[in-house]
DNA sequence: AGGGTGACCTGTCGGC
DNA sequence: TGCCGACAGGTCACCC
């Protein structure tokens, strides 16, 4: 579920209320993708100084270490005061002086993980290898063209990869290639350099887009203050195998990437 | 080192 | 109605 631009709602809509919170306690369900590396009540008395967010994980900064989450493929937060009765799918909570945060992750492909500080192998393993993030000053064209040249692979598993440019997942790869006009299936190393300015310029748009409406809720994607998504009213290609483009009225065509699903406009998009 | 594959886990949906 | 396979927003460990 969660992309980056859902990661990052996630984020803005419970930062600011859980910034400077004491923990009161904390709490674990079914285990996670990876252990939390402590005992929960570890946790107690951390204050939580703010939350970041590094590509699709929500970073925790305490007053002594940092909490790693991410939401895997079927992830949602919650923070409010009070929550409904924990369900089978709530595998973390933590109980703090401003609400209570809440995972719920009925795949159990997410995570929460504590680390000392980034420097800590553990954050390490998982943020070490991330590229650059697509909304911020380091994600440059230049650059992002001659990182592609080194890459043989399809296009569109590049930018899944995330070690180039971070949180793209399966949606928005589709909607940016589209946006872009580029086949999905085009060696990375193959796009000129015109072409990977452009789909440089389409990641920052689609992803901004995506942030603006709220993200996507396909299933039951949420922000932590419940909220929906709405961008996948707008989808121009994701999940829209058989209908018509909505650019020039070909018949949308799906096919399949390392076990993805991608899609994309057979007239639109050129290798 | 890059590239390809299987693995993790649960729920839902379409087809027979 | 029931069963079974395919598929779902991610990404890591493991091969070559």
């Amino acid at each position: 579920m969660p992309e980056l631009p859902e990661v990052e709602v996630t984020r803005l809509s419970f930062a600011d209320r859980i910034a400077g919170a004491r923990i009161e306690s904390a709490a674990i369900g079914k285990p996670l993708r990876w252990p939390l590396g402590l005992a929960p009540a570890a946790l107690q008395g951390r204050q939580v100084l703010r939350v970041r967010r590094r590509g699709k994980y929500l970073l925790l900064d305490l007053d002594h270490g940092l909490l790693l989450i991410h939401l895997g493929m079927s992830g949602s937060l919650a923070f409010a005061d009070q929550l409904p009765a924990a369900g089978p799918h709530d595998h973390f909570e933590l109980v703090t002086s401003q609400g209570r945060l809440r995972l719920h992750d009925p795949r159990r492909f997410g995570a929460v993980v504590w680390a000392e500080s980034e420097a800590d192998p553990v954050a390490r393993k998982l943020l070490g290898h991330l590229g650059v993030e697509p909304l911020g000053p380091g994600f440059e064209p230049l650059a992002f063209w001659q990182a592609l040249q080194a890459r043989r692979s399809a296009i569109k598993q590049v930018l899944l990869a995330g070690d180039i440019v971070v949180g793209v997942g399966n949606i928005y790869a589709s909607e940016a290639l589209f946006a872009a006009g580029i086949a999905p299936t085009l060696s990375a190393s193959g796009l000129s350099q015109v072409r990977a300015e452009r789909l440089h310029g389409a990641i920052r748009s689609v992803l901004a887009r995506a942030l603006e409406q709220g993200g996507s809720t396909l299933k039951d994607f949420s922000s932590a203050e419940g909220k929906s998504g709405y961008f996948q009213l707008e989808a121009m290609v994701y999940d829209r195998a058989g209908l018509p483009c909505r650019a020039c009225g070909a018949t949308i065509q799906t096919l399949r990437q390392g076990q993805r699903s991608t899609f994309f406009c057979p007239d639109c998009q050129t290798s």
